[in-house]
DNA sequence: CGGTTTTCTTGAACGAGTCAAATCAAGACG
DNA sequence: CGTCTTGATTTGACTCGTTCAAGAAAACCG
């Protein structure tokens, strides 16, 4: 780490304050963690700590350019430090762990739509679903394939 | 319109019912309409419908491949009829508008990550976020800054 | 037309997230 | 080092989208 958390706040324009940093060590540990995985861990150090102050701590990171916020389809929000780099998501269907994927290739043709609808774009977000290792060896194959037809229809790039 | 609605539930071996054809009809004339929205425009031809059956038949509807759930973040669930093809979408930040983008590449490579970190991917899901026309005649250009703000660091594909 | 099964209605409940007022702490300044 | 000002956190209530459960209604089969 180049930098320290205390000087990324204040750069920031944000005070240092013990739930800031609790938060921050956190997100380091774990990198795609929800609000209730925040507060559960950040307590070990901080016991007092709120869950709304973690609300409050995660929105001043993020509109400080600390931290990002993803919010998996019907699930919690996530929370992650990787920030202003190129990378995207994968996501498992069925316990909705969370793995960064980094885009591998410079020119993305399908991420620069042809007819934008008078839209102006600033962002293309790519999520992957699927299922993650653990899942799949736990799961029995007839439900992998309940899971792929509750989603057919699914874009496929 | 090949098949009717009559013909495509009882395809999907789903009984045909007055809510069902009225949610598929809003459906057909808002092509991307949250609950809210089908409820008050189904009770114009059904007024008793009821919330509760709105989201069950929505549910039977995704589960039969009639319709598509898509939850743009932060936003309550959209609901689509087009299904089976290969499209994606474009959101508003500031009206949450959405249009619909097709994939115009065959193949494309960002979408098929080299790494998946042994997660097996059967969806590639795409958002495209940015403002509608609407609204950017409507928003001071420097609240289009604030908004890119809050987003920096969001992949660019 | 009657019986069986699915679907809808009604009412309550849940989880994630937000709002607002009061208290408290961080950092600036003297 | 103490005080002051501003920003951050606590506490508590509340909203919104969605889900659950039991009984009533309707669709479909014969």
């Amino acid at each position: 780490m180049e930098t320290t958390w205390q000087e990324q706040l204040r750069a920031a324009g944000l005070r240092v304050t013990r739930p800031r940093l609790s938060v921050l060590q956190v997100l380091a540990e774990r990198p795609h963690a929800d609000v209730d995985t925040i507060v559960t861990a950040a307590r070990t150090v901080h016991p007092t700590l709120s869950p709304q102050a973690v609300y409050g701590v995660l929105e001043a990171l993020v509109a400080g350019g600390l931290a990002r916020r993803i919010e998996p389809a019907g699930a919690p929000a996530l929370f992650e430090l990787r920030v202003g780099d190129n990378h995207h998501h994968l996501v498992c269907r069925s316990c909705v762990a969370v793995a960064d994927v980094d885009c591998t290739v410079g020119a993305a043709p399908c991420l620069t739509p042809s007819d934008t609808a008078g839209f102006v774009v600033d962002e293309a977000e790519v999520v992957f679903w699927g299922l993650c290792r653990a899942c799949r060896a736990q799961t029995p194959a007839d439900t992998v394939q309940v899971l792929q037809h509750d989603n057919r229809g699914g874009a496929r790039g």
